[in-house]
DNA sequence: AATTCGGGGTG
DNA sequence: CACCCAGAATT
């Protein structure tokens, strides 16, 4: 039957050309993977690269070897181990999801009780069930997405297109390896099936593939045209006094949600002055830090001042020295970069 | 169905 | 510069 035969075709692809990685096993070896790994390794990896995540698993494995570990863990350590992969509500729900899988004894093996965990979504859910207890749940992220339109020269665009695609890879499944196919299809979009210049040439799938036979796989998948991002404009406030700064506790949920962070203003569509914490003659750095948000383009003004004494005010002191340890999120360690800057203060 | 969530690498 | 990346939760 055609359907296997695919899968066929592009497991032997994946046998010869699997990129390994941390927290995958050799394709087709016989041996169980750690489920924690696994689950762990594919958090990292929403909407995030190998290259990126691949540090951020070292370090938490080596932290945190198991599951039960990490569920023991502070929040504020887990947080600050996050810090600077982005999307911080993956690391409030991989604690909330590591407890709860310590306290029923052990991660679900199917892929309907996995979709009920913290942080755990269709393509996750699908990805530990399939890699970790070899269950042939079908595996859609961006990658099998874009393979499928091309496949089947899909017209509907994305959003609206993904439950066409799904449809799709959902009937190439295969029973056998389910989890090394999910694989190899996600191996295939990242190396050859790429969303510019594909190298069709070396593409395991040519033979059977819609829109390489029209000539323009670059076409797809096709996408509805998305919002122009605004600008927003906030300030951050470096407050130094005996070798110390303030930094506080983000609330839990909304922007950089649970993160360490200088104070700093809410971030509008208009420049707004004063609301400093406290009363100073504020130095302003020259250049605005530019931050780019998902939704957003951040221009932040950063001002600070040195205080003989540390004033009472809401938030913790932590030692300049060791700022790197902190855990601040990518925008406000750039933002204490501009502060300590030579010469400002 | 549309928004809200980071950050960096790539063409 | 725009687009993309092993998406999920919320509204």
């Amino acid at each position: 039957m055609p359907v296997d035969s695919a899968a066929r075709e592009i497991l032997a692809w994946y046998d010869a050309n699997a990129r390994a990685m941390p927290w995958r096993r050799a394709p087709g070896a016989n041996v169980p993977v750690d489920p924690y790994r696994v689950w762990l390794s594919e958090v990292m990896l929403q909407q995030t690269t190998v290259a990126m995540a691949t540090p951020y698993f070292e370090k938490f494995t080596g932290m945190w070897p198991t599951v039960e570990a990490l569920a023991s863990a502070e929040d504020a350590a887990v947080m600050s181990a996050w810090a600077g992969l982005g999307y911080y509500a993956r690391a409030r729900n991989l604690l909330a999801c590591a407890r709860a899988v310590a306290e029923r004894g052990g991660f679900p093996g199917s892929e309907a009780e996995l979709l009920t965990l913290p942080g755990v979504g269709p393509y996750t859910a699908a990805a530990v069930a399939s890699i970790a207890f070899d269950e042939a749940a079908p595996v859609v992220d961006g990658n099998v997405e874009r393979v499928m339109s091309r496949l089947f020269a899909v017209e509907t665009p994305l959003p609206a297109g993904k439950r066409e695609l799904r449809a799709h890879a959902a009937a190439l499944t295969p029973t056998m390896r389910p989890g090394d196919y999910a694989q190899a299809v996600m191996d295939l979009g990242a190396t050859i099936c790429t969303p510019k210049k594909p190298r069709c040439g070396a593409c395991p799938w040519q033979g059977r593939c819609a829109a390489f036979a029209a000539g323009n796989p670059e076409r797809y998948p096709l996408k509805a045209p998305r919002a122009a991002r605004p600008t927003r404009y906030g300030t951050a406030w470096w407050i130094e006094a005996e070798g110390h700064v303030l930094l506080v506790r983000r609330p839990p949920k909304g922007l950089l949600g649970g993160m360490v962070a200088l104070p700093a203003s809410e971030f509008a569509l208009e420049r707004v002055e004063g609301g400093a914490p406290v009363e100073a003659a504020w130095s302003r750095v020259p250049e605005p830090v530019r931050h780019a948000f998902t939704h957003f383009d951040l221009v932040l003004d950063v001002a600070a001042v040195r205080l003989p004494r540390r004033p009472d005010v809401e938030g913790e002191w932590h030692p300049i020295a060791t700022i790197d340890a902190a855990g601040l999120p990518t925008l406000f360690r750039r933002a204490a970069d501009a502060a300590m800057t030579p010469c400002l203060l």
